[in-house]
DNA sequence: TGTACATCAGTGAACGCGCGTTCACTGATGTAC
DNA sequence: TGTACATCAGTGAACGCGCGTTCACTGATGTAC
């Protein structure tokens, strides 16, 4: 590689420092890390390609398999982190000690404050590309294994439901498919968020696709 | 609807036949039916090259610009048409003789049905890949267009949600965000519809989003 | 203690590929005189 | 009427580029004896 050719390589002049023996599994991280930047910056996972994030992350290349498989293992990795991250960030929404329905609206609204954070990532997590008819033919990505990324996620929901109608501020007759259902809503708004920033979101429309979908009788938050 | 009926020409009788004088725009819609056709069977975005749609169209790569600007064009194009053939479907679905319930109901089934005939497509249109930050700032996709696409496929939704309400077969209090309301959890749907096709969907999971959002007070199809 | 050697972490050059795009062109068709 | 010419619709070859991936390698670090 050659050092100072007018790129603007981001990381220290001339060649990477190596880990220590036995450390090597943290260019692991540094790659992930690498290759979550390059997508939140250009917002294309087609930009995310081995020589982007071995650019980013300041190494060469060839590095990179010693720790992914090919290309489309780093955005699978990358896109379950993504899902972990979600899955992890609605189970420490709700404070434990206040009522199921506030639980349940902090819960909604950490979902849709996580994708807002990281709108591209989300588009790509949930995008579908990653996980196309010809990755999953090839045998890349289990179909099986795409579909459970998201279930720890839906689970905290449906939890989150269920107390709400055991304490009576939930009209849900199934609390089972209304989770699945007032996932989507959540999920159209967040996607259709991070999609197109230009339209013109009228105020108030996630309470309007909240309230509705958990069954709430009313929306404290709304006047 | 495609503008070209037929069939793109075959590759296989060797060079591609002109047009007549006058009729060069022909081509122009065979392209951009190779383009929907490259992008169904691929189900990505990436694989609309312009070599991909020429070879697709049985002409020469460089035909194509003398139709459209650039690669970004194509895809802007199919999107578009792919907006204009959901705003038709969504206004050809009701029934105009029947309850204003039953039309809303027909609407939002259409919408559902459309995404799911075409879910390659439907996932690109809205998959914001083609409007991503680097295509709006290089000037080659306006923001605001991109809004726009989506507006006459609402505003059917808006106008039959508002017969409901005139009806008093809908509790909206606010038809026009309720529209909007409505439309993403139509989408979250459709879009997750499209991406996770292994995901086991509850049965009647489309009537538990439509029938809160809109606002209806019991849902005849579910008994 | 020194030293030979295995292992680890990562490199640089090179490959073949498909891509978007440019260029000068070809052949058919219509039109002016 | 014939003929010269403009226009149209589209082509084939070539360009430079970044890509994923392979390969033989380098230098540091740990370990056995």
């Amino acid at each position: 590689m050659s050092p100072a050719e007018g790129q603007p390589t981001p990381a220290a002049s001339g060649r990477h420092q190596p880990n220590r023996r036995g450390e090597g599994n943290r260019l692991r991280g540094a790659i992930l890390a690498a290759a979550a930047e390059v997508l939140d910056e250009t917002g294309n996972e087609n930009a995310v390609t081995l020589r982007a994030v071995a650019r980013r992350a300041g190494i060469a290349a060839p590095s990179i398999y010693a720790h992914f498989d090919d290309r489309q293992a780093i955005l699978l990795a990358l896109a379950e982190q993504a899902f972990e991250d979600l899955a992890a960030a609605l189970s420490a929404a709700a404070d434990p000690g206040t009522a199921a329905e506030v639980q349940l609206r902090a819960t909604c609204a950490a979902y849709l404050e996580h994708a807002a954070r990281r709108p591209q990532r989300y588009r790509v997590m949930f995008g579908g590309l990653w996980s196309a008819a010809d990755a999953v033919a090839a045998g890349a990505v289990p179909a099986d294994a795409v579909t459970a990324l998201g279930q720890a996620a839906l689970h905290v929901l449906t939890a989150r439901l269920q107390a709400c109608v055991d304490a009576g501020s939930s009209t849900s007759t199934d609390p089972e498919v209304d989770a699945v259902a007032l996932w989507l809503g959540l999920h159209g708004l967040a996607h259709q968020r991070a999609v197109s920033t230009a339209f013109p979101w009228p105020p108030g429309v996630a309470d309007r696709v909240i309230g509705p979908l958990a069954g709430l009788r009313a929306d404290p938050a709304r006047t």
